[in-house]
DNA sequence: AAAGCATGACGTAAATATACGACATAGTTT
DNA sequence: AAACTATGTCGTATATTTACGTCATGCTTT
């Protein structure tokens, strides 16, 4: 992301980093969980709920948007966010992939800082 | 983080939005692969397998550190890093807590963006 | 003690992120 | 058509991130 020598990596580190990066701001995580709770897609009511300008929100919105996690589609005056549960699914993929090798390694350093390199 | 109205938003969420950002570039995602790659602590080496200077791996390291995804041990003259098994474990349940509610929600806009609000 | 080596801390330049107010746009309602 | 409303875009100020070179520190080895 950014302006790292992007190249360099995998493009599953990436890919995650992407998502990750997507979701490194409280107000995106609130979003999310927002949708998720609300089984219709909301539109500026988001805004309403959150302690931030409509102006941020939106561009919160339109970041989780461009990732792919949300989607949004216009309703007459309205605007409806809705999850894009495929993606998630798949990014869920990912993390636990991710996640399951990370625990899976023993702790060389051990809980007490005991290195044995 | 950042300078969000961070007191507005769940602990729940600012911890989630915390180690997000911390996996929000592909260098740290590397970071963790390689250490749960490795049994073994490793110490610049890291830098040495990354396409960036000794310097900025030395400055994701302590991102990781700071957030407390790694830990970090002096041996001598190297350093070794590994991952801390036991906050990786504690971050996984949140992930997976966070991608279930959100890959539970029904698509509500649909697959084919029909939004029926 | 002196020379060497691995690391982190510091300083810095350029790119991004964050937050918002002011505008532009487009559908709704009167 | 005119007034209204919900949204996004734009411009902007400030804070952070990223990447690196240089320097200081602290062991190690000679």
């Amino acid at each position: 992301m950014t302006y790292a020598k992007t190249a360099a990596f995998t493009h599953e580190q990436q890919q995650l980093a992407r998502v990750a990066k997507a979701l490194a701001h409280p107000a995106r995580v609130a979003i999310v969980q927002l949708l998720a709770a609300r089984q219709t897609c909301i539109s500026g009511d988001i805004a309403a709920e959150l302690p931030l300008s409509r102006t941020t929100v939106s561009q919160h919105l339109q970041e989780l948007k461009a990732v792919g996690l949300i989607r949004g589609e216009i309703d007459g005056l309205t605007v409806c966010y809705c999850l894009n549960t495929e993606l998630l699914a798949r990014v869920q993929q990912q993390f636990t992939a991710f996640f399951a090798l990370a625990t899976a390694a023993a702790p060389v350093c051990g809980p007490t800082e005991d290195c044995a390199c």
